[in-house]
DNA sequence: TGAATGATTCGGTTATGATCGAAGTATGAA
DNA sequence: TTCATACTTCGATCATAACCGAATCATTCA
């Protein structure tokens, strides 16, 4: 009957709690051991490896075996945007204690998004890149610009040695909690670890949020004229 | 521990074969009674009515009275998007019949989602109006030219009217088998059904696939330099 | 070679939730 | 009223799949 792919299996694969916190322990990018999923997930190893057995089997995860070790990651960006896209749709949590509303807060404010920056701070900075030109919105993707490859080559990223790789260079991924676009793709991600790199923004542990530092959120301020203190609303 | 929405709990109502199948008698953005509904999904009223609570309750459709009847429908645009976005990620069928073939032919090469035009078709249309400048690529949206609001008016849109609504006017809605942005929102809505009224396209029945006609073959070639003949690969 | 560790396979148990029969509610029609 | 239709609620059944104990495989280290 039906002659198209079927998205019931995939939101199958997805929709089990267990298989869902393996996801979204991944969801920042890193490549995890089976035993660290199957504690993450509170399952027995025997659980997880049958989970992640059926996450792999559908195209979700990709594994990598080392030595003994067998290290679990998404298989691709494209698998992160869908889980955010997902989000996009799910019920608004209702918040309990004051808590778990600031690690709510931490996250709409700045976090990693795949191996990207999303919330508050993504979605501004993209935002910056495109009305300083940096950037120019296209179908599918963002187009970098003469002044923009400048600008990043002084950032300290080098737009033609990321341009050789495989993966698109600059695509936009819908964000959850701000509902518009920000910078995904291979620049993007070579964004996040620059500014790790410089130590503007640091992880928060056992978390996706990131926090911006002093010296982050001053030169954000002089360098791009995005002002952050205050925005933790 | 999680301070942000779960994306299991949507997951799991699209996961389950019975709602999956009702979502996607849906996907074309009628709005069906319960009965309707049970037999496309092969089950009982009464497990199609269970089914249809869960949807409701998770904001994925909405329900309309009418009499006794109760007419259920996708609960916005939004949801026909992420499910579109989840079956880039679902696994292509594989073909077992020429026939099935065939209908996964016509299904690409153009079909409705929702209320506006995927597909092939939908992909160069979409295209067409950004290179002839009718539309601009925006941040989550398209912005439309004053060229291409006289050419929406020449064509028997009125861009101003549809403005009026509270949806949006014109965004981007990832396409699964072309795997690019084709039109969506009040204007993509509006194009599809003036080609209907124009008789330029039919539905093809009981399916989502949109055959062009002679009629629309020539004046797509004529007035947008769009070649129809020959594309269902 | 043997012991220790990480991970998977197998088998049996259990719980969740999809399913439908039967009964109940609401609307419309005779 | 009474009957028919559309749909939902309740209750019981049943199947699927998540789960873990035990055993197995694979790698590293002593």
């Amino acid at each position: 009957m039906n002659a198209y792919p079927d998205f019931a299996y995939v939101a199958g694969l997805i929709g089990d709690p267990t298989r869902a916190a393996m996801l979204d322990s991944l969801l920042d990018g890193r490549a995890l051991p089976a035993s660290e999923l199957a504690y993450l997930a509170r399952v027995s190893p025997q659980t997880a490896s049958a989970h992640l057995a059926k996450l792999v089997e559908g195209k979700l995860l990709a594994v990598e075996t080392h030595g003994r070790h067998r290290y679990y990651r998404l298989a691709g960006a494209h698998v992160a945007q869908v889980l955010e896209a997902l989000t996009t749709l799910a019920p608004p949590v209702q918040v309990r204690s004051l808590r778990q509303s600031d690690r709510l807060k931490e996250v709409r404010h700045a976090r990693t998004c795949y191996d990207h920056l999303a919330g508050q701070l993504g979605v501004e900075l993209t935002r910056t890149f495109v009305t300083r030109g940096f950037l120019r919105e296209a179908d599918r993707e963002y187009r970098i610009t003469e002044v923009g490859k400048r600008w990043f080559s002084d950032f300290g990223i080098d737009v033609e040695a990321i341009r050789q790789k495989r993966r698109s260079l600059a695509r936009p991924c819908l964000d959850w909690s701000e509902r518009r676009h920000h910078l995904a793709g291979a620049l993007g991600a070579a964004l996040a670890s620059r500014l790790f790199e410089l130590g503007w923004i640091v992880r928060v542990p056992s978390s996706r949020a990131v926090r911006i530092t002093e010296k982050g959120r001053e030169h954000l301020a002089h360098q791009l004229g995005i002002e952050t203190a205050g925005r933790l609303t």
